[in-house]
DNA sequence: CCCGTAGTTCCGAACCTACGAACTATCGAC
DNA sequence: GTCGATAGTTCGTAGGTTCGGAACTACGGG
């Protein structure tokens, strides 16, 4: 099988993070991946039965995630590992990682619209 | 005329704030609206004139900041005053712009990449 | 070998984005 | 007032991206 691409830490681009993160989905899962300790396998996460979102999407999003240099993926026997790669990045966006996920919780802390919901709201203000 | 539409701050989003500067075009307007101490029309930035960007898509950029409620636009006369909205922002998300914009400084400091050039080395990626 | 599980790839439909052309609004000159 | 220039917006469409179902690959267990 194809070998699983990351990019090396000084490939990475704020943009590509920035919209890597700019997916309701796809923050949460990061933020569970970054705030767990010990590595995580794609589909235990409290998201994913939620929203019951087809396995495609979930994999592309994983994807996204990987080639923004967010998360190291690991084949493990069938199953993937997933782990955060924080602590590089810090080292060349010194902060920035860290306050995007506190302003993540800060938000779905204060608010309490689901993750699906978030999606449509932000679209509809689109059109005025 | 349609009045512009901006957003109150506490029904920004961070993913509307991250997808809005996840564009290498938008973060540099916004970081050059945000660094000045003044107000700033449209079309005074460096960037329009190194790539001549067209103005309708110029025009697009700016109400997607705008939506965002990254920044906020007054007409006077025939002329836009673009001024930043980080004072309203950093109260929500306290940290979030100012780390973002140091990344972005610290990125297109390091790179000599042009900001034109930027865009296509992110599709490029993901061929892979 | 066969089956179940975990992910990936393919592909069509729906959605988003860039940019040229046509439009609106305001100011200044005549 | 009307003509023209300037600054932005809106519309339409071609090209790109994303979502998700169906079909596929990889591995492990019985």
């Amino acid at each position: 099988m194809k070998p699983l691409f990351h990019p090396s830490v000084d490939s990475v681009s704020v943009e590509g993070i920035l919209h890597a993160l700019s997916d309701p989905m796809r923050v949460a899962i990061f933020a569970h991946i970054a705030c767990s300790p010990s590595a995580q396998m794609c589909s235990n996460f409290l998201i994913v039965h939620e929203t019951n979102i087809p396995k495609s999407t979930l994999s592309q999003h994983f994807k996204v995630l990987r080639d923004a240099g967010l998360i190291r993926g690991e084949r493990r026997g069938v199953e993937m590992h997933n782990t955060s790669r924080c602590a590089e990045i810090d080292q060349r966006f010194p902060g920035l990682i860290s306050s995007i996920i506190k302003a993540h919780q800060l938000q779905s802390g204060s608010r309490s619209t689901s993750v699906a919901a978030r999606k449509k709201s932000a679209k509809a203000s689109v059109r005025n």
